[in-house]
DNA sequence: AATGAATGAGGGTTCATTCAT
DNA sequence: GATGAATGAACCCTCATTCAT
């Protein structure tokens, strides 16, 4: 994900490097802890140690500065989908392998998820920047589903990317049950083996060797 | 799911009854017009034809209102799950049936779901609800398949709760993707029928003798 | 103190008498649980078991019903004073006799005394009610005073209305103060008894006999 | 009587500091002009010539900018009560100073006082505040009548606190309704000679030499 | 005479944004 | 670049009062 028109130039000094970056921080911690509406540019700022009015050297809105919050987020999240594997792998493995890989990304910034998603629902250029991240996670998998029809591993009949577009809703889904949510009472390793296993069976993958 | 505890007293008039009725009318017409954060109370009592202050002869705040509209939308999606079908019936053209009631629901009240999925992101009192709804959906989904298990028709090594809080979640994210983000460009046909071969797959439902 | 011009004439039905009577009896409560500001018309009329709009059948407004319930009072409070005893008494003991009854006066209505009180500081009409009732003590005092010192009783060389003014005053503030604020420590006898002795004193009263 | 608990940090800037002031020298003005109750909050950032929502800047509620009005007010009325003269003076002299300084000081203050008196009947915390003032006042004249007694200058008999209590709250009632109610029709002298008197007269202290 | 719903003016309060220093 | 005070539009909410039934 390249950056979004929603971000402006980077400052030149050191110092406005650093302002801006502790804005960024900022802005995580109190948006993580306030929820994106609740927060207000000054509680920002004061989190920051800086003035209201320098927020607007840096960044125009609550939503741009959240959009680089994002943004500095973001190379962690893009791990998840299907990591490179040998194709010669037992596709099982790969799809737990990737499943895994996706639930611990999503872990490890399930309080940015959350918010990615409250704000999603309230501004539509964040609903946007949600679907195109969906999507980019659906056309991975749904090459991959694909890549197993074609040697003959997979049900045939399933069209790739729609199949994609629903297991793959099927794990954030889980994952935004269990880890921004909350209520869910199993095991991590349940929910991956449980997961897993619905994948596999829905492609008809057949059992190796 | 009964009335919230959001709600008061009904007004005793009959006039006083009309009032209530046009202002959650008019309050349902105005959230899914601008949405739970745009909407004003002015607005409300605008479309409803009555002062700003008659709205508190009848609810709170917004969030109550909401709630009526949502209690009055209740009803009709209530049915959504599985539909009572003979026992004998194929278990795969039950799932079809119940798949389809599901979506149809979804799409008749699917501004107000979008509008459940914004409201829940923001205040917890419906996230609560929200996440009743679904859990409500998920356990007679589960009861659905423990049933199935019972009689050899599906794979037993799945956990009964946890694969239906995974399907279930495929089923309505893939309603939400459909009828609310609206950028699906498959066929509501299509959708129902690989959600459902998906589903019979994934639990391994033998194919009918 | 005769009707003030506070006040409107009476209904004339049955019905219509006890509605205005229960009316007054739930607005003392009322302003007395609550105090005068913080009364809301309804919860006057609530505690009444009517209508908001039966309480404009009897009375204009909050004032007005409030000049209702001091009137009903006020019977009561006209005891206090110098009451009639036999002229050749014994001056202490009148001025003693007086005192208390003045205080248990105040007693028995020391909530409508602070309401009063509350009242008269914010509305220029009862404040002058409260100055006429001063007033009229003030004058009875006063004539007391002037009695004695033609009698050779008294300090020749105080002005008895000044006097009284400031002596009256005296005794009212304690009044409040013990009755009302609440934070006075002694006991009824005590204060009695030190008003009285102060009071005798001030005014140099020969002791008898 | 150390600053309240109503009021919050002071501004940095010397513009801060200027616009505090302002906003208070017109809430003064304005509550001295309208009465506490009928002062809009608009009312005194137009008298301030600033804007509605620098306000609260300064301050959280009309509250605590009275208390600010009354905190800045409060140098000049603590003077009241005994000045410190020589003691071998006449106790008569002594008194006719002290209570010629309250009034003067009461003077001073009147329209403040008055509006003491009526927020002390609508708000809790300023009644308290009120009461410790006319506490403050009490326990020193108690001090002075004690010190007249163990002389053998006084009446023995009495408590000097309840003593104290009494006359000083003659002398505030009085204060009260001349600057305040401003009904009497004595002169300023005639007052403070008699309340002297009556007080000299009351405490019985000893005519001199 | 009683009802209780409808009215709407009026005030408080917040906070993103600007700007002089 | 940084500061933090000033701005004022925007909205919420209350409640005395009116009025049709």
């Amino acid at each position: 994900m390249a950056r979004s028109g929603l971000l402006r130039e980077l400052p030149v000094t050191e110092r406005g490097l650093r302002t801006r970056a502790a804005l960024i921080a900022a802005a995580r911690r109190v948006f993580e802890r306030s929820g994106y509406l609740d927060t207000r540019l000054i509680d920002i700022t004061k989190a920051a140690k800086c003035s209201a009015g320098t927020f607007y050297t840096y960044f125009a809105s609550k939503e741009e500065i959240f959009a680089a919050v994002l943004e500095l987020a973001q190379e962690d999240m893009m791990h998840p989908g299907m990591p490179h594997v040998a194709a010669e792998d037992d596709p099982a493995a790969i799809i737990a392998a990737s499943n895994r890989a996706y639930f611990e990304a999503y872990k490890r910034n399930a309080k940015l998820m959350g918010l990615l998603e409250q704000v999603a629902s309230i501004d539509p250029e964040f609903r946007v920047l949600r679907q195109q991240r969906a999507d980019a996670f659906i056309r991975r998998n749904a090459r991959s589903i694909a890549n197993l029809q074609q040697r003959g591993l997979a049900d045939p009949d399933l069209d790739p990317l729609l199949a994609s577009s629903a297991l793959s809703g099927m794990i954030s889904r889980l994952a935004f049950g269990y880890f921004v949510t909350g209520g869910e009472a199993a095991s991590l390793d349940d929910i991956v083996d449980t997961a897993t296993r619905l994948w596999v069976n829905a492609l008809r993958i057949a059992p190796r060797g």
